[in-house]
DNA sequence: GATAAAAATTGAACAAGTTCAATAATCCCG
DNA sequence: CGGGATTATTGAACTTGTTCAATTTTTATC
């Protein structure tokens, strides 16, 4: 059961088995069909998971109903909306399975257990917070430097794995624009191979 | 020399005297003047600092020569390009003072001696990874659902002591649109009061 | 205070991306 | 396998924002 999340463990920092296993017991199986909501704007949230199968897509609704999706999370990725969790804030985001799913869930509380009592795990969710960063800030200077065609040709080439698995409404609403533009880029993209 | 670092780290997590002591006593002082730089593109990150006195922007210089403004880091704000510093990568960002600045630095080894020495350290920099990565996720969903004209309205309301700091060219190198357009946002909305 | 440099404004022509509406293709699911 | 729902494509008109070039205003410096 716990097999992905122990490699996805060790793979960032070296942790003792009785603290592994301490951590590894705090969590639960749920499983998630498709379109069913992990979180939901208004929502705190007081539950992080570690995707063990299927895939999430993380998003905002603005006023307009318009979907604008932060980040896929497929497997081996956590859902969690960081502001929500640790200012105590309803969220702003949606979490919403887009694939039949089994997530691994720990609540609020049982994470600042682990936070307090195994100094392994305070590191664990710090790499893990810059990872996320670090992704967020070079698709910040992407978004700000580069066009809508280019993000594209760069979205399907550093996640080919994912792009196969999300429809073109999801990836327009992921590069920021509509499907419609992206349906004219991709006619442009064939024409000219 | 250490007050207003002790302050802001006494903001974020309750410490022992005695680590917050050992931790201080890991930066030094440096003053830069206008125009000067913390870090270039290219150059691998191996130093963090503190803002103590001034301002700096944050950016990425994209191939046609035009600047992309990550963020601003005035007083109580900490210069690193975190994907440089932790993957030991070249920058792509360029950290330059706008104002003449004073600054806490401390190495990379010493930071990370920190870390593994004073328990506390390890959690000061969980809160403000987490913190930064609140800050951009916030922007990025603005970024994506805004137009520029509610983003410079935004701005100026959300951070009126910096706007009084920066000029024009630099704001909308931040909101990612030329500076003649941001000058055409203003006059519509000065004719419209 | 003079003067050079940097920043801000403006207009015109253009490019990028949106919106709306209609149609076609594909995917479910009972 | 049929039919309804979702997804994808296309075109035309439109909006948002860019680019370039000229001019004005402000700022910095000696």
């Amino acid at each position: 059961m716990y097999t992905l999340l122990k490699q996805s463990i060790i793979d960032k920092i070296s942790i003792p088995d009785a603290e592994m296993e301490a951590f590894c017991n705090l969590f639960c199986l749920k499983t998630l069909k498709k379109k069913e909501f992990f979180l939901r704007e208004g929502d705190i949230s007081r539950y992080e998971a570690f995707v063990k199968k299927g895939l999430f897509k993380v998003y905002h609704l603005d006023e307009k109903g318009t979907e604008h999706i932060l980040y896929f999370a497929p497997e081996n990725w956590w859902l969690v909306d960081i502001d929500s969790f640790h200012n105590n804030v309803p969220s702003m985001l949606y979490i919403e399975a887009i694939e039949d799913c089994e997530i691994l869930v720990i609540s609020q509380s049982d994470k600042e257990f682990a936070n307090q009592t195994l100094p392994s795990i305070e590191k664990l969710f710090r790499i893990m917070t810059q990872k996320a960063y670090v992704n967020l800030q070079r698709r910040m200077i992407r978004n700000l430097s580069k066009t809508a065609d280019h993000r594209y040709q760069d979205f399907i080439k550093r996640y080919p794995d994912l792009a196969v698995r999300l429809n073109n409404l999801q990836i327009s609403a992921y590069l920021g624009i509509s499907h419609e533009f992206l349906s004219k880029i991709r006619k442009k993209m064939v024409s000219k191979k």
